[in-house]
DNA sequence: CCAGAGTTTGAGCAAATGCCCAACCAGTGA
DNA sequence: TCACTGGTTGGGCATTTGCTCAAACTCTGG
């Protein structure tokens, strides 16, 4: 029964095998491993901490299926997934994450190989730390937009890694910063033929995966340190509302151009994709930027929750 | 807010998304949903006792992956996998089932369309309700034995019709009793059309999950009334330590032959079949019986638990 | 309108759980 | 060797959860 070396990870995945799906009580999971209560508390603890526990629901509540086909109807869309609303102000990342996951599994399940495409954002993150396994074939995938900062910082939502990370598959990461300081570096980067490789399979994506970015006073970008108060304002002056991988749209769902725009190093997704192109968002303050992504059909696949879907079509 | 009828299930599961995927405490569901707390709990507890929630782990302890890789190789399995062991004396079933079901999802994943073969007991049973729905392709699946006891009442474990509910799928139950009283009576329910297509299909099946059952003074078959205990004493005493949907084997995995065994209405399955045909058992009572089933070659795929695995190898 | 069977409800309570804190332990640098 | 820092351990306690039980409620047949 003593196993040379449970690995710190193998005895939280035991604790939390033993807990979840076994059923047991913490003292039961304490007694059968042998260790004190606590510890086993802090093993299941840290089993559910470290994203190997994954919970999901079956059932889809019928006023949320509803709300998906008024939403695919109102905005010709090819998939939308609508889950219950978690309480006012709660984080709505992990209430889509799931939901998100789900989606993205059916077409890592697909057997023939498929190129599939990542935004950034505390969404796809969360969708990132959901996904499960899937042992087929070889897709690749590839990054819409970097996450490094101009003082060549990187942002914590390095989705495209930990996606990588965990599905073991080939993986494309966008070189070119977030923003760069000149039209010209930005060019510069463009030239390059990994960029321009990279470019290229984004434009072929089978599928894409976007967050939708508001643009007010609490624009990621922003927060994020991406781009500067002026450039923010500037953004705004311009008729900015949203922001999908970089890309900032107007109310109607247009790019806009401005100095600050040209500057942008991301892969710019076109309108009126035929490919899925789902969006993932859901939360009030973003409402204003995805009624323009979902108009200027930019995304044609959303992943969102209840109130937002209902104030998306009230 | 106040939806016009949320049936029973859409509130259970409300409550069980709140606080299973939000996280709440169940005061804080009781308030999300105007109900008291003793509701919430209990919508949270038909949550999971009606099989919304589903738990997965997603780390492979390493004791456990050597032990897979050693099955793998003694018994030249296409496939093994073996999970954690729940304390001695506790249901099996539950445990192989989650792995199980992961199994087979990944078989219902497959874009091309299949035919799936099942198999009664226990195991398969936990299995089916572990399985989550894959809207995917137009499988087809199809029982290896039926569920009907000779005075024509039904066992519990409706394999077939569970899964088939539960994934939409066109099914093919075994219509031949369990056992019938005469040989010409079986042979009469063989020439029927139907059935000879169920046989048809259930050679053809690209992928076959099966029980295992043991034959002893436990032996499923007797407990639940499919054979007499004169009739167990038969097989016994012929050398039957195992059985795979109703086929009696021996301690070498071969089909054995008696009055008896002329009786049984199921499929048998052929020893040494090229395509995926998976065991799920695990227990101390079921050894010998697993035994015979690997070195008969009449599975080349297993799923069970830790201490079983061990035990077989050792 | 009422009696009765079966089900649902909420109060109360015991068990289980999460978390804080002080004690302890291992490794490091003086 | 010793003091110190960072991390781990288990005791104790407040919160949360599961469960029992009696009361209330609903549905049915007289």
């Amino acid at each position: 029964m003593a196993d040379p070396d449970p690995t710190p990870q193998d005895e939280a995945a035991r604790a939390g095998w033993l807990y979840y799906v076994g059923g047991l009580t913490q003292d039961q999971v304490a007694t059968e491993l042998g260790v004190s209560r606590q510890r086993a508390q802090r093993l299941v603890a840290r089993a559910m901490a470290d994203g190997l526990v994954h919970v999901r629901l079956e059932h889809k509540i019928s006023a949320c299926l509803d709300l998906e086909a008024a939403l695919a109807k109102r905005f010709d869309l090819h998939l939308a997934r609508v889950v219950p609303a978690l309480p006012e102000g709660m984080d709505t990342a992990t209430a889509t994450a799931p939901a998100a996951a789900q989606v993205l599994e059916r077409y890592l399940a697909q057997s023939d190989p498929l190129v599939i495409a990542f935004g950034t954002g505390r969404a796809l993150s969360a969708m990132a730390a959901e996904v499960m396994r899937t042992p087929h074939a070889q897709h690749r995938i590839v990054s819409l937009i970097s996450n490094i900062a101009p003082d060549g910082s990187a942002s914590f939502y390095d989705v495209i890694m930990r996606m990588a990370d965990k599905l073991q598959l080939p993986h494309y990461p966008m070189l070119v910063p977030v923003i760069t300081d000149t039209v010209a570096e930005r060019a510069l980067f463009n030239a390059l033929r990994p960029v321009q490789a990279v470019m290229q399979l984004a434009d072929q994506a089978d599928v894409t995966f976007v967050g939708i970015g508001q643009i007010n006073d609490d624009a990621p970008l922003y927060k994020d340190g991406f781009i500067t108060r002026a450039q923010l304002d500037e953004l705004l002056a311009a008729g900015a509302v949203g922001e999908i991988v970089g890309g900032a749209i107007d109310a109607q769902g247009r790019y806009i151009d401005t100095p600050t725009t040209r500057l942008i190093g991301s892969f710019r997704i076109p309108a009126g994709r035929d490919k899925p192109v789902i969006g993932i968002a859901a939360g009030k303050s973003k409402l204003a930027a995805m009624r323009a992504a979902l108009t200027g059909r930019l995304i044609n696949g959303l992943v969102t929750d209840e109130s937002t879907a209902r104030a998306l079509l009230g």
